[in-house]
DNA sequence: TCCGATTCTCATATGCAGATGAGAAAAGGG
DNA sequence: CCCTTTTCTCATCTGCATATGAGAATCGGA
């Protein structure tokens, strides 16, 4: 489902925008409540500050804090700081790059599967998930729903 | 979107839905065929031959044959053989294992987002992407659409 | 039996996960 | 004003999984 990476990311955030008071949470404090390693960890925060997605302070009283509102940040915001897509490459059928002038036949229906995937990440904010009502997506989908 | 791996096996799959003869294709023209290195595809053929995908015959005369019909294989299939999911470890708030009796606030929008997600490969088959036709999924959904 | 193609096995590259340690910045005490 | 503590920042290192490559082994048909 998600690179652990990004699970890692997705959960501190989760931690950040639930410390309601300003004060900021330090990594080691973020990695127990995730129960992420602390020095791998420490990377991936460091990754979200420089995407700007949390703000960064050193020394006594340092830490991190969430530098967006939580109804205004998207999941696909943060997985997308690690499962960097890689370009695509050729299209699903044959060889020449297929765009959408010169469209394989099977574009359009691939290019929707994209997109399916990613506004289920793009359309759910931190927010959302923290809320816990309210639902928008179909929770109930006819599927083995094993992960 | 797709570990290079299920890529591959996606792409050698159409390339065998395409050969309506019922005549094997072997691994090297498939490799050819789909842009894949050969070396690897061979492993990757061999995983869907075990997992029932796909027929292989050795010898000349020999190659590989889809062994379901286009219209009943459904992507998922195919990528369920590779990019195999890790078992969901802890709720994503919290430490507890998180399931439907004790259910985190965020348990079910966070399973609607994988469901979703799953039923974006789980509901398209093969056919269905060489078609290429009434693509039922919404195919102009508005996000910044890179990948 | 012989050839060709698949299939198995080993070797290597690349990247991610995770660990460790040195260094830099900020705050507070002397 | 300097020093120490605290904390992030950055570079490097190792293990492991995946991706890739090349060759040997094996099987089936002619």
């Amino acid at each position: 489902m998600l690179s652990s990476t990004s699970d890692y990311a997705l959960r501190a955030i989760l931690v950040l925008a639930q410390a309601t008071d300003g004060r900021p949470l330090r990594a080691d404090q973020i990695a127990r409540a995730t129960g992420s390693p602390a020095n791998y960890l420490a990377k991936t925060l460091n990754a979200l500050a420089k995407a700007g997605l949390v703000t960064s302070a050193r020394g006594p009283f340092g830490g991190f804090v969430l530098a967006v509102p939580a109804a205004e940040l998207s999941l696909a915001r943060i997985t997308d700081c690690f499962d960097e897509p890689r370009p695509q490459t050729r299209c699903l059928l044959g060889n020449a790059p297929c765009d959408q002038r010169n469209a394989c036949s099977a574009h359009k229906r691939w290019t929707a599967i994209k997109n399916a995937r990613r506004a289920a990440l793009a359309d759910t904010t931190v927010a959302d998930l923290l809320g816990g009502s309210a639902a928008s997506l179909p929770t109930d989908v006819s599927l083995s729903s094993h992960q």
